[in-house]
DNA sequence: GACAAGCAGATTGTCGACAATCTAGCAAGA
DNA sequence: TCTTGCTAGATTGTCGACAATCTGCTTGTC
């Protein structure tokens, strides 16, 4: 019996393709915050219809990184600085039970992808490619979260996943010097290997704790902007491009 | 200054209209997990084009009660043991988060509200109605997400619900006699109004462990039943619909 | 009889056009 | 001057038709 472990086909729709790259402008912050998603603009730069564009934004609105007023239109989620705030508390939560649930289940493939994830993380922050390292940090923490085997814990980081990435995406953008950090989760990466789970609990909640105050303190600057006419800096950047030809 | 309080405007897209009935359907259980959904037919019985059709079904693809397969269609998700098992583990924690985050809030809104939801729920038992019986425990059971004061919970647990609700219809479909449990809320809502925080959410924890359990046994049997070929069944259930018009 | 190739039929994915709705901007009137 | 009603333009929502893909059956061959 030749055993092979193909990987699934891709995905060949249209649609998933357009889910993937507007995902991937709004999380990395090439659409701003509060931006207006103009169907006709957008389907004609991707050489599509706007059936599939439009189905592509239904599942980014459930997703929770777009938002859908009927007649009106489709915007990027805005970022106000509780929306920050509840989704670091309740990914608090969420680590902790992952942990618990990983704990008795760690081997060595776990240790060997937690090495392998953890490097990536190194790699991107020697190379100074910031939102390659934001990527790698995510998928390092979520490593916990994919061997709690729940099926429903996944998907739910997943959707928190989302919205980190656009946070620090955001943060990272605003300040723009590639953040130094070296081995931020050498600490984290170690107590995941040790036998202390409490402890490895205790890091991860303090030390999402520390990354989330920087990003209050962002978040809190960009209200003060908001409140000072923002909106209509909004409304400047999704139209002033009349097709440049 | 006259004060008004207006509530906003209905959604008045076909759209979102599609959206609620095709949810109501799966979570009573008239479609049923696994079945087929033919985009010609339900557009042809809803009197209504594909296209809002399809973009209707990718939100309750994200929503996580369908599953969708390129080229092959969009089902009503497989109700396995393990997803109730993992929906509801995580649920508990939800819930000791929520109660945590909601204590301090409190207030007599809070607790009219309270008695309004418990109200409704043991109407919904004295008149036999099963399907609302469930609607309005878990509308009891989601104040406390509701009242938590965190969108992002709220999302979460509003997901969650979707497939609660759903595991629970089918559970009372399967054994078709309305469940007793007049009072069984009487104690989750005495505590909820009293002192003991710990005390409300070990209650949650424990009372949540009940449910789960007879749930789990139908689900069990589900897959016993499915293993048994029931995936012929299945298309059976979907396909001998030749438009009987 | 077993098996591969190929052909309908049905179903999903995509497209272009039309209808419904919103948003300035302007004109008329108090 | 402020408000109200109207109009034109742009944008979203919806429709019907076509293209791509899958599935099951038939056919032909060994």
């Amino acid at each position: 019996m030749g055993k092979a472990d193909f990987s699934p086909i891709a995905d060949t729709t249209r649609r998933a393709e357009i889910v993937a790259l507007l995902r991937r402008a709004i999380l990395t912050g090439q659409l701003e915050p509060g931006q207006k998603l103009n169907e006709l603009r957008i389907a004609e730069q991707m050489r599509v219809s706007r059936a599939p564009l439009r189905e592509a934004m239904r599942e980014l609105v459930q997703e929770g990184i777009l938002t859908s007023i009927p007649y009106a239109g489709t915007f990027v989620i805005d970022v106000t600085a509780k929306d920050i705030d509840d989704a670091y508390s309740l990914n608090k939560v969420l680590d902790e039970f992952a942990i618990e649930r990983t704990w008795p289940l760690r081997d060595q493939r776990f240790f060997n992808e937690l090495d392998r994830r953890h490097e990536a993380v190194k790699q991107a922050t020697r190379n100074l490619d910031t939102t390659r390292q934001i990527e790698t940090a995510l998928q390092l923490h979520g490593l916990i979260h994919e061997w709690a085997d729940n099926s429903v814990l996944l998907e739910t980081w997943q959707r928190l996943t989302s919205r980190l990435q656009m946070y620090f995406a955001l943060h990272q953008r605003a300040r723009d010097e590639p953040v130094p950090a070296e081995d931020a989760h050498e600490i984290y990466v170690q107590l995941l290997k040790g036998a202390d789970m409490r402890a490895a609990q205790r890091h991860a909640r303090e030390h999402i704790e520390l990354d989330f105050e920087e990003l209050l303190g962002y978040a809190r600057s960009l209200e003060q902007r908001a409140s000072k006419g923002a909106k209509a800096d909004r409304a400047g950047l999704t139209q002033n491009r009349p097709e440049g030809g």
